[in-house]
DNA sequence: ATCAAACGGAGTGATTCGCTCCGATAAGCT
DNA sequence: AGCTTATCGGAGCGAATCACTCCGTTTGAT
């Protein structure tokens, strides 16, 4: 009140940091799993430990945030596929682009880090939209009858963590890369045509329960 | 020489014990990827870690000795393919097998030991029974001509590594444990039938090289 | 020139790792 | 029964790694 607060003196190069944090963090988590370490990301972001630690005041913070973020590409991609006019084509842009999404990196941590009102929030809004973008493609025909919306979530997941890719990386093997993205799509294209209208045959036992999608996120029972 | 040597005391226990610590080897390397430790391998098996340690002079010699006989169970998974009348039915029988082998523990290892000339035999013979498998199909007309043995092998890792399994052992949620089998199950077959023929479309992009598969087995380049 | 906000990273205590070492145990011999 | 010896189990060691703190340095709006 008496004297004018004084103005951020380096307030862009922080939040320059602050989404080169972010971005680090997924390629970190994607390659090295839930053994991630801080440091590891504070490198790759070309930061200090200080710089990521005056931001978010622990690791769960951090990695609460960022699933908030990706909970969001998700929930865009499935909008972009609902924008879509041919129904098949919406659901395979979704298919496709939460494959490639951060390349899994949700997976590892899922259970670690307590759930906040903004990532339950997403999630669901996000699930609204595959689930409509599902009946759809059933309505149309072009989905097969016998795949439900969890199969088709669990068949993402299944493909989004490339061991082909994670591996490479870790080695180093950056002259390879290009190489393994394009086996994994043609991986995709597989799968993808499996879904398709008519199956040659039903579907094996029942149809997952949705349980196998929301209790990942509950922390372990007592330890 | 003097004297006769003495017969082992407790030679039916070793056995026991060395099968149960190879078996533990697999279940923990299966939960706990490349982080498996030697104590929790001890502990799963039932034995103390001086018993394993007196049948492997390392760490990596026993996962040397795991993966030369995980490759020989490939091997056998592909010999009965060949074996099948049928040849769709016979390649069905070897990826399905492949799948559930070791759930996938083989690829976290990779690149971090040594390669023994038994593992790399056993590695060349799968290969070529692979081959008869897959050259087999596709003159019957049954698999779908632009899937390559390459494509297939890398199917089989993607599908073999479950996020989804893994995470509930490591939770010790085993009362989910059967409906994720199921789930991935019925994921299997929705692969599966992608690499029926006829196919609606080309896959994208150019057959992935030999050396995504042969490489990955070679120590990281310099550190 | 001033000075507060933002920076980088050495240091800390806790934990986990692969592995060694040794006293306890039990099967075969006499 | 008593002796012998291969095998067993796990406490403990040094090294490595972890999340996180603390503080001297840098930067840029005033």
């Amino acid at each position: 009140m008496s004297k004018p607060a004084r103005r951020a003196p380096r307030q862009a190069e922080a939040e320059r940091n602050d989404r080169a944090v972010l971005q680090a963090a997924r390629e970190v988590l994607a390659t090295d799993g839930a053994h991630a370490s801080v440091a590891a990301i504070a490198e790759r972001a070309g930061v200090g430990i200080g710089t990521l630690y005056r931001r978010y005041r622990t690791k769960e913070e951090l990695f609460q945030h960022l699933v908030a973020i990706v909970l969001g590409d998700y929930l865009a991609a499935a909008q972009e596929g609902l924008a879509h006019e041919d129904p098949w084509a919406g659901l395979v842009h979704y298919v496709t682009s939460a494959i490639g999404l951060a390349s899994g990196s949700l997976a590892p941590i899922a259970g670690t880090i307590a759930v906040t009102p903004e990532m339950a929030d997403r999630n669901e809004r996000a699930d609204d939209a595959v689930r409509a973008l599902v009946d759809r493609a059933h309505d149309s025909g072009a989905l097969r009858p016998d795949v439900t919306q969890v199969d088709l979530e669990l068949l993402i997941e299944q493909l989004a963590k490339s061991p082909l890719l994670e591996q490479l990386k870790k080695q180093g093997r950056t002259d390879l890369l290009d190489a393994a993205m394009n086996a994994r799509t043609r991986i995709t294209a597989i799968a993808v045509d499996g879904l398709r209208a008519p199956a040659p045959h039903p579907l094996p036992g029942d149809p997952p329960g949705y349980e196998l999608f929301s209790e990942r996120w509950e922390p372990p029972p007592v330890g």
